[in-house]
DNA sequence: AAAAAAT
């Protein structure tokens, strides 16, 4: 299964590893630890022009390689290493890190104890210096955001009154997500502040920020340091791209994403983090970061293995609807959320659900953020069991009690094609951290069954059929 | 189709 975008051609990985050795890429600086981790052990050293020009030869090579099965797939973590001259290494502890006090204390107080697994291989590669640039790919809940947050505020200077680190998130409700796990870590630093660059958060113009962090959505960061000028993007030291995949595709938010990118120095870090990469974005991706390291976590198969998937099969809208009500019951023992495929349809649920006379809240981009805020809060406080929405949530949202996903809609993309990567971020809002989840596919048609299927195949997972007039089927799941 | 801007 897990298609396997770095495969090349058998002839092009052996006369890769050829040219290699040539360089003096001695096999022993290459090799697997005990974790999988690609390991170079050579030391840190002055480098002359040639050994330069050398370097950038063997690291093109080395590019190369990242696709090929030269390097480890067996295991969990696959790190690449842009420089083959600085020494690579895992830390199985904060502690080893080196980072400040008032950070660790910040680490600590958040309740972490040691570095999950893509922490401890993305840490030390984020903090060598000089800063070096990193895609990281790892499913959902595996410790990215802590990760990236905690790479931005070794780098910050709380002293220099203006941005110094930018992050960017697809949504209004993750940048707010985002922005508390900021505020949490930081919190020992007394000098520190954040600034949110999203929709409705307006400023007195000619004004320019005094916050050493900013995190924001790609139209507001934009304005904000191009045409408003509130921010100098020369000045940025960190930039961070959450849900990086969606956040570089052309159906995404590519556009803005791209020409923030352009504004920022040369010398500026870019960190790219998602769950998922589709294999013409993970292309684009090493593109447009300059000599990037990559950490590949691998084992997409554990998060489903954690959620049991089902799908319901009905003949209509109405039909999903009555399945989704004799569902109801199971689905509100914990938190669950709906998604839906368009605005239209999630607000015509949620309408329909009230009127059956059960609670649910409504999440969507045509709302006002004030409100949006709001109704987030309310689902994380566990005040509001049900959310219905859209697309919105499907990434990166952390919501610990939510237990269950129903795809009113399946996910599809413009085209009416199967959406791969929404369909595991969906289904990722819940088996969170290991924690069992359930998801329930809701088809109503033959192309929709269609489009099932064909997920079913892309994942190489069964998904089972649930019968929702079968209460003791309903009973089973709920527990 | 959804999201994303002080347009």
């Amino acid at each position: 299964m897990a298609t396997d975008s770095w495969a090349l051609a058998v002839d092009e990985q052996e006369a890769a590893a050829e040219s290699l050795s040539n360089l003096h890429l001695k096999e022993e600086k290459i090799k697997p630890d005990a974790n999988g981790a690609v390991v170079k052990t050579s030391a840190n050293a002055e480098k002359t022009d040639e050994e330069e020009k050398e370097d950038r030869a063997a690291q093109s090579l080395l590019n190369k390689l990242i696709r090929s099965n030269l390097v480890d797939n067996t295991n969990q973590v696959e790190v690449l290493q842009r420089d083959p001259n600085s020494p690579l290494y895992s830390v199985k502890s904060f502690e080893e890190l080196r980072l400040k006090p008032q950070l660790l204390q910040g680490v600590y107080a958040m309740g972490f104890n040691r570095p999950s697994k893509i922490q401890e291989n993305a840490l030390p590669l984020m903090l060598a210096e000089p800063p070096q640039n990193l895609i990281a790919q790892s499913q959902s809940g595996t410790g990215k955001t802590a990760a990236f947050v905690l790479a931005m505020l070794s780098q910050v200077e709380p002293a220099n009154k203006y941005p110094q680190c930018l992050c960017l998130s697809p949504t209004y409700e993750l940048a707010l997500q985002t922005g508390k796990v900021i505020e949490q870590m930081g919190k020992f630093y007394p000098a520190l502040k954040l600034a949110y660059a999203v929709r409705g958060n307006k400023l007195e113009r000619g004004q320019k920020l005094s916050e050493q962090i900013v995190i924001g959505t790609p139209g507001t960061v934009l304005d904000w340091c191009s045409k408003l000028k509130f921010i100098d993007p020369k000045k940025i030291k960190v930039f961070v791209l959450d849900e990086a995949d969606v956040m570089i595709a052309t159906q995404g938010h590519q556009d803005q994403s791209i020409r923030i990118q352009r504004m920022l120095p040369r010398n500026c870090q870019m960190l790219l983090f998602s769950a998922t990469f589709e294999d013409s974005v993970w292309k684009f991706a090493q593109k447009v970061v300059p000599d990037p390291n990559v950490i590949k976590l691998k084992r997409e198969e554990e998060t489903l293995d954690t959620i049991k998937q089902y799908y319901v099969l009905c003949s209509s809208r109405d039909e999903k609807f009555q399945a989704l009500c004799n569902l109801y019951g199971a689905i509100t023992i914990a938190q669950a959320m709906i998604f839906c495929h368009t605005r239209k349809t999630a607000s015509w649920l949620a309408a329909e659900l009230s009127k059956e006379g059960h609670q649910v809240a409504l999440l969507s981009g045509e709302m006002m953020v004030e409100q949006r805020a709001a109704v987030i809060e309310r689902f994380r406080e566990g005040k509001e069991k049900v959310l219905v929405t859209t697309n919105v949530c499907a990434r990166g949202i952390d919501v610990e009690q939510v237990s269950v996903v129903i795809n009113f809609d399946l996910p599809v993309d413009k085209d009416g094609n199967p959406d791969n990567e929404t369909y595991l971020h969906r289904i990722g809002r819940t088996g969170r951290f290991g924690k069992r989840g359930l998801a329930v596919n809701m088809v109503d048609s033959k192309h929709s069954m269609n489009i099932l299927n064909r997920i079913q195949e892309h994942f190489n997972k069964k998904i089972e059929r649930l019968d929702t007039d079968d209460l003791d089927e309903i009973e089973k799941i709920a527990n």
